[in-house]
DNA sequence: AATGAATGAGGATTCATTCAT
DNA sequence: GATGAATGAATCCTCATTCAT
C-alpha cells in the first residue's frame, strides 16, 4: 500500500542513487552519508537551535567535511526539509500499518494520537526539531513543510471519512475544520510538552485527548 | 476588570509620562513614537518576514532615525516581544469586556473564537506577524511569548471552570488539555488561513469551530 | 613667576568668562561647571577607560545634562585635552614654586622626580588617565598633548642648563637627549606603577631614580 | 640560542603545517597568508591609525577576503597583538645572536640600543605602529603587550646582571628600576623620533644614549 | 566522491553631537 | 544657560557556499 506516493524524494541533485542493490552492500558503520548527515542534523539542530546550528557543526557531528554536505543537500534549508520528509515518511508508513487492521475510526484516531506522541517521546531531539526548530523558517519553507505534512493530514481525513460513513462521526462534519482541530490539538499538546522540557509523560495523555476530540468539552450525560 | 495585570508595560526607561493632558494635545502624526514604531514594525515585518526585516526598514517606515528605535526598545527582538505584548494586552482587555456580560460558558467560548478570528481578519499584517513571524524565534524568545500568552490562556481557563461549575461542560474535564485543544484548534485554523493568503472568510468559521470544540467529532444523536 | 605663559587656556568657545569677580561670588557647591565636568571626567575615564567612557557618563557623574558638556568643551577630545592642560598647569606652577628656592640642579631634579610621583600617588584616577588613557588617542591629539607637555619639559631643560653652567652636570650634555632620558625614565616608572595597580609606593622610588639619572648604571668608584 | 622560548606562536588553530618542504615551494607572492596579513596590517595601521584602520582595509592590502582574516586571527585586536608578538620574537632572536659573542655588558647595552633603533629606522611603518598605535588600546590589551615585552626586558635584565657580576655596573643597582630607565629612555627617544616624522637619524643617537645610561647626566671628571 | 581553505555579502547597534524648547 | 530626545554614520564579524585539489 502506498496512498502516500505524493511523498517522493526530491533528490534530483543527489549524485549516487540509493539503489536497493547499493544499500545491500553497505556495512553497518557505512550507512549512507545521506542518513548519516540527517541523523547528525537532528542532534545538532536540537542542541543548538536551527539558526545557531552552523552547517559546519552538522558536518563535524556527521564526521564529514563541510563540503560533503553539499553533495547530498542543496543547501542548509534542504537539510531541514529532507530531515522532516524522511522522518515523516517513516512515520506515515508505520502509522498506516498500525491502523490498517482496526475496525473503528475511533480506534484508529486513538492509535494516531498515541503513535504521534510515542514517536516524539522516543526521540526528544526529533521532537525539538519538529515542534520548535522547523517553525523558525520563512513562509516559503513553511509551504514546503505543509506539503510534506499533507500525507499525514490525508491519513486523518481518511479516518474522518470512514467514521462518517460508518456512523461513528457526525454526518455533517466539516472534514477540513475537524482535521485542523485534531492536528491543532495534537500539535499544541506536543509543543507544550517540548516547551516544558519533556518533563511529563506525553503518551499517557493520548486517551484523554482522544476523548476530547470525539466528545468535545460539552457535558453529554 | 483586569485580572491580567501581569501584562504590564516593560518600558521602564521611557521618560515621557503618558499624561492624559499630554496625549490630548498630540496630533495624529505625533502619536507617541513607541506606538509609531510598533505599528511600523507590524507592517514591515509582515511584508518582509522577521529575518529579512532590517531595523532600518522599520525606522524608515516609522519615520524616525535608526537610533531612535533604541531609545524605545532594547534590541530588535524586543520590538517583536513588545509588539505582541501591546497587541495581546489590547486584545485581552477587549475580549474581557465583550465576554463580561454573557451568561453561559458556551456563549463566552463562541465569542472568544469569533473575536480571536475577527482581530486577525481586521489586520492581515498583524495576523502574519503573530501566526508566522513570531514563531521564527529561538526557544528563549518563545518562552517570553508564552509568558505573554498566559493572560489569554487564563481567559480560556476561566471559561472552562465556569462551564464545569454550571454544568455546561463535562465535570471531569482536564482543564489544561482542554485549553490546549481550544487554543490549538483556533491557532491551527488561523495559521492555515494565513498560509492560504487569507483567501476565505475566517470569522464565519467560528460557529463550526465552536460546535466542534463543544461536541467533538463524535455522532451524538 | 610664569615662564610657562605658553600654556594658555584655549577656551575660545567657553561662553562664560571665569572672571575673578565671577568666581568670588560662587558658593563651594557651585564651583564652575567647567571644573565640575573636568573632575567628573577624570573619575569616569579612569574607571571606564577613555573609549568606554561615553560623554553621557561624564555628564551624569558631573550632574549636568549631556548637552551642557558642549557649552564648555568643543568635543569629547577637548575634555581630555583640557583636563590634561588644567592639571599640568597646576602641576607646573606648584613645581616651579617648590624648586624656586633650591641651590643645586641635582636637588631640583630630585624634587622634580619626587613631586611628579607624589602628584600621581595622591590621585590614582589622574594617574590612570595620564599614564594610560591619554595615550589612547591618535597622532593629532598626541601632538596637542606634547604641546601641553612642553612646559614641563622646559622645566627639565632649565634644570639641566643650570646644572651644566654650575658644573654639576657634564658640560657636553645633549640637553634634548638627557631630557628624554629623564622624562622617559619617570614616565616608564610611573606607567609600570599604574599597570601594577599602584600596589607599591611610588614616591619612595624617587631617590634611587634620581641617583640613576645622575650617575647612570655604571660603576664609578 | 633561544632563551626566549616563552614567546611561541599563539596560532593554534592553523591547519597548515609549516613544513620545510611546503615553504620551499612557495613563490614570493604565495607567502603564508598569516604573514601576508600581518605585513598588510603594519602598513595599513601605520597609514590610517589603528582605530581608523578597518579590517576590510587590511584585507584589501593583503589581497585576501575579509573573512580570511578571521581564519588566522580571532579578531581585530588579535591582529595587533600577533603583529607585535611576531616582530618582537624576530627582534629578540636577532638581538640575542648579535649580543651573544660580546664580552662586556656595556658593549651589549650599546648593541641593544643601536639595534632597537635600527629595527625602527628600517621600517618606519612598524615604528609608527609600535610607538603610537599599539598604545591606543585598553588596559587589558596593554597587559598582553607587556607580556610580550617581557622577553625583551629579560634581555636587558640579563645584561644588567652580567654587568654587575663582572664589576662594570654598580653593585647596588636596582635591576627593575635600571631596566625601566633603559627601556623608558629608549622608548621615549624612539617615540619622539616618530612624532617628529623620522626627520633625523635615530641610530646615530645610540652612542650618546648609551653614554647617558652608563654615566648619567652627572659630571664625573 | 571527498575535502576544507577561501570567499564576501550583509546588518544590528553605539554614541558623539545637535538643537528646539 | 540648561536640557535631553533625536539623530545617523560607521563597521566588525559570521557563516553558507564554492571549487581547486
Amino acid at each position: 500500500m502506498n496512498d502516500y506516493s505524493f511523498i517522493f524524494h526530491s533528490f534530483q541533485h543527489r549524485k549516487i542513487q540509493n539503489k536497493v542493490e547499493g544499500e545491500r552492500v553497505l556495512k553497518n558503520n557505512q550507512k549512507p552519508k545521506y542518513k548519516q548527515i540527517i541523523d547528525a542534523a537532528v542532534i545538532t539542530i536540537a542542541e543548538n537551535g536551527y539558526h545557531q546550528c552552523q552547517v559546519s557543526k552538522i558536518a563535524k557531528q556527521a564526521g564529514v567535511a563541510d563540503g560533503t554536505i553539499y553533495l547530498y543537500f542543496k543547501n542548509k534549508e534542504d537539510i531541514l526539509i529532507s530531515l522532516f520528509k524522511e522522518k515523516m515518511q517513516q512515520f506515515i508508513q508505520n502509522l498506516s500499518e498500525i491502523i490498517a487492521g482496526k475496525n473503528t475510526a475511533a480506534e484508529k484516531l486513538l492509535l494516531l494520537v498515541e503513535n504521534h506522541f510515542r514517536i516524539l517521546s522516543e526521540d526528544h531531539a526529533l521532537a525539538i526539531v519538529t515542534q520548535l526548530e522547523l517553525r523558525q523558517t520563512n513562509k516559503e519553507l513553511r509551504l514546503k513543510i505543509n506539503d510534506i505534512l499533507k500525507g499525514y493530514l490525508q491519513l486523518i481525513d481518511n479516518i474522518l471519512e470512514e467514521g462518517i460513513q460508518n456512523g461513528e462521526f457526525a454526518p455533517a462534519l466539516d472534514i477540513r475544520l475537524t482535521r485542523q482541530m485534531i492536528f491543532g490539538t495534537i500539535d499544541e499538546t506536543a509543543t507544550n510538552w517540548v516547551m516544558n522540557d519533556h518533563k511529563y509523560d506525553l503518551v499517557s495523555l493520548a486517551p484523554k485527548i482522544h476523548q476530547l476530540l470525539i466528545h468535545g468539552c460539552g457535558n453529554h450525560h
